[in-house]
DNA sequence: ACCATGAGTTTATTTTCTGGACTAACTATG
DNA sequence: CATAGTTAGTCCAGAAAATAAACTCATGGT
């Protein structure tokens, strides 16, 4: 299968990993969240090789996750934002921040720390109902088809239920 | 840079991204949490080579996200299941749902539908402040270098702040 | 004139992925 | 007993994609 066939199915995931479903647009979204801009600092702070910083961020910028904006005029220079859909990617990168500080920090701690302006104190993010505001487990949790399953008549039946690992 | 470098760098995302950032290790995780555990599943539902199928359950067993637990001894048969780790994946893969469903869900709506047993209703995931409980949004948090920052003397510094997007 | 900056392209190499065949350890069927 | 089927892989050669390093282009400074 190929990256594009993905984006071609009906699954929200599959849909959503062929946007962002790669190591270097995942760094580059990250840098995104804490404010670089500039093509020059996503190049410097990646450590990548330039063809692949201007890849990923043109192909975030089709997608619509980013957005060119001119800062000068005389040579044009652009910086990337992000769009409003970009800023909804804000609980992924923080599900995966939130992995690593869980299980990839080392004694010292995780490397940042987020503080909530609302309330002040540092926080980890809790993911939870949009109906209840219970926090959510994996296990609580029911999935069924909905509205958008059917069309084609092959793949992406949900196969039963989660209730995984017995540990 | 290579794949490996990732895992050393101090980032949370990096260490992360080191073990999920691959789009079929993602397809993949989006399987078990829909109950999905035998080789031949995965294969049939991803579409993909057996080659790589093999290779990103080795991966995700190697690094303690599924266990491989045996159903059967003789011929001894294993399935993969999510462990205690794997489970803590669950904001992540539902971040990644939730996204797809917002910005590439037909006029139908989402293909799935997730119901919390605990309200008996369908629910979107809604990340929230540990502290205070609160729904979080990407401008209302301030990031600042925390305990397992420094060490080495390079890259990482966050550059300011996210003020993002003024669309 | 010469060097520096910012934002990329081009080219050649390296890595990854595919598709198919093959192995292995059984069980079921005729 | 021979043959076919199931499950879970491995091996390999060619095709496709990712990547590093060098280069381009427009302009500004000295």
């Amino acid at each position: 299968m190929k990256w594009d066939a993905l984006s071609a199915e009906r699954c929200s995931v599959a849909r959503t990993v062929a946007v962002i479903g790669d190591r270097w647009t995942l760094m580059v979204l990250r840098d995104c969240f804490l404010g670089v801009r500039r093509f020059e600092d996503f190049q410097a702070r990646l450590g990548i090789s330039r063809t692949i910083t201007a890849e990923r961020l043109k192909h975030l910028t089709d997608e619509g996750v980013l957005k060119k904006v001119a800062y000068q005029d005389r040579p044009p220079r652009f910086e990337y934002r992000l769009t409003d859909k970009g800023l909804d990617l804000y609980p992924l990168v923080m599900a995966i921040v939130n992995f690593g500080d869980r299980h990839y920090a080392g004694e010292a701690g995780p490397p940042l720390l987020h503080r909530h302006k609302a309330c002040g104190h540092d926080f980890e993010p809790v993911m939870t109902c949009s109906c209840c505001q219970e926090p959510i487990k994996a296990r609580e949790v029911e999935t069924r088809a909905g509205p958008g399953s059917s069309s084609h008549p092959h793949d992406s039946t949900p196969p039963h239920a989660v209730e995984s690992a017995g540990s």
